[in-house]
DNA sequence: CGGTGATGTGCAAGCGCTTGCAAGATTGTT
DNA sequence: AACAATCTTGCAAGCGCTTGCACATCACCG
């Protein structure tokens, strides 16, 4: 009796008749193959229960078909969709995702790096912004693909597919005014990308003449408790804001269910914006004013990139999907 | 001038004066190097800015390092706290985690369990239940360690650690009796897990002579949203339910919140509770009751089932990490 | 019917690392 | 100072697949 033993391709050669080589053939270039050795090639890998080792073809082939998506969190991230349909792209692909987190303030960053150059992956996907040059520096130097998504850095580490967050502040600083608000007061989370879009905010109200907003800074990943939170700490202030831009979605709808709690009616005596268009911000009562950014486009763009590149294609090193605002009924 | 490419375990060898085996011992069982000798690798490593190629060693060790984590999807997961304590904790141990998605219904389980196959991973761990039998026979029939979460089968693939998701309703049903409710209404997510706890709900309540209640079922993944529209649907029941089962914490949320916008007081003209305990359920106003699940104790005992057979040590199939009914003011 | 190009398959040399075995270097012992 | 025990290291044979090159077939043509 033989010895049970994960199944080779020398194994389904063998019982087809044929050499490992018309095996693998048959594995990757199907066509090349004569139909008559093809089927019997089928037949042999049906009884053998045959599974292809994918890491001796990585080794073979010095490609792992192993993408890293670094992201900071996933318990609740509003990278999450964009995360999800690249996992979802890339499987039809044939490509597997590993999923590194960096934390909130991508203090594991470096350690993911690593991990994810040893592995020898072919794409790393970074969410977020990377500030730490030396991790830029590191990244730059290896051969490997790396996309930066939801920023747009002046200075791409390789391609960056996202928008710009100060653009996106400034935007919300000229509707709020549009819509004849005042007293902005800012609820900043602990992030480069909330920060940025928190001094372009700053910088345009200002710029328009208004008064420079007030504002609260709270941690990440920012949830609907630090709404709550938020919206207490109001009291805080010498005048009560007319608008809270708050940045997510989670946080703004904590604090209008705080403010509806204490009888605070929004947007009349207090509105509130958003920040991601989460699918809670249009289920809200009342529904949230908020940034939608597209990320299923950004997932499109990262899958369109990954092909360009496999194909040897040159791609653009910036790509702008932009962001719009959503007027709802909060602000 | 040598031309460029990514240094191996060679090089770092030549450049250190010793045999590429004794590179691999200094990076694998650092204490059988000498001190002297250790040294000079280390200095040929950074020298060459070498990162070992994990490919390569997953062959030869037959060991990938890597573990697949097969959800249904992350964008709205109660699973997701689990899913991260595991990387976390895999990632401290040297390992990669590979998420896989197999949608709401595991429609792409099979797909996903032959690319976890084919990667050759330590372990497959799958969310939820896969009822299936010709996917639990194809797992059972590998040799590969197969952790089951959030639910406890009767007959395990090969490990589970979970909970009586049927307990649990049973559970839900007696303490609302307890407090007095008579008319119960179920709003019941399409999934194994949420049915299971329907059903015991329902079996329970009658058991212990209550009319079966009324029940309401909504697709996954559930949000927001299907809250608030599970409310405006209680209008078309014969008479209102005095508490509404909810399948998860965020329909509760959103049934709270539309509840509200059209006056209706939580909990007393309309109780509700939830399900997994989220952050949010403790924030909501009013605090919404729940049935907390150790999301992290699942991934800790993970972690241990993993080290434990990843060391040749025996382990139980079946670990139960229970739940408990945390009640607060919404019923 | 020999020549030609296309088509299908096999041979064998890798891909970059690990590890059993054996030999050389060191240390301690009597 | 000779010998045993212990450390360190190197050799070389894999791990399971891919692929350039060469060869054998075969259909087709003049």
């Amino acid at each position: 009796m033989t010895i049970a033993r994960t199944p080779r391709l020398d194994d389904v050669a063998a019982r087809a008749g044929v050499s490992a080589a018309t095996v693998s053939r048959f594995l990757n270039t199907p066509d090349v193959v004569k139909d008559a050795t093809a089927e019997r090639i089928r037949e042999a890998i049906a009884a053998t229960g045959y599974v292809p080792n994918m890491t001796a073809g990585a080794l073979a082939t010095n490609r792992s078909r192993l993408i890293a998506a670094l992201v900071p969190d996933i318990a609740q991230s509003i990278f999450n969709d964009t995360v999800e349909a690249m996992i979802d792209e890339l499987a039809a692909d044939g490509n597997s995702v590993v999923l590194a987190l960096t934390g909130a303030d991508n203090r594991r960053l470096d350690r993911e790096i690593s991990v994810a150059l040893g592995r020898r992956v072919d794409a790393i996907i970074l969410t977020g912004i990377v500030s730490d040059p030396d991790a830029r520096a590191r990244l730059r130097s290896q051969g490997t693909t790396v996309i930066e998504t939801w920023g747009l850095p002046d200075d791409p580490i390789d391609v960056s597919i996202g928008f710009s967050h100060r653009q996106a502040g400034e935007e919300m600083a000229r509707f709020l005014r549009g819509r004849g608000y005042r007293r902005p007061h800012l609820v900043v989370p602990r992030s480069t990308r909330s920060e940025r879009r928190a001094s372009g905010f700053t910088e345009r109200w200002v710029r328009d003449g208004g008064e420079a907003p007030t504002r609260l800074d709270v941690n990440v990943p920012s949830h609907f408790g630090q709404g709550r939170f938020s919206f207490r700490a109001l009291a805080d202030l010498p005048e009560r804001p007319d608008v809270v831009v708050c940045g997510s979605d989670w946080i703004a709808q904590g604090l209008i269910v705080e403010a509806q709690a204490a009888g605070i009616r929004v947007p009349d005596q207090v509105a509130v914006t958003g920040f991601g268009n989460l699918r809670l911000a249009g289920d809200m009562r009342p529904t949230i004013t908020t940034v939608d950014v597209d990320g299923g486009r950004i997932a499109r763009e990262v899958i369109r990139v990954l092909r360009a590149r496999a194909a040897g294609e040159r791609v653009e090193t910036r790509i702008d999907v932009g962001f719009r605002i959503i007027a709802r009924e909060s602000a």
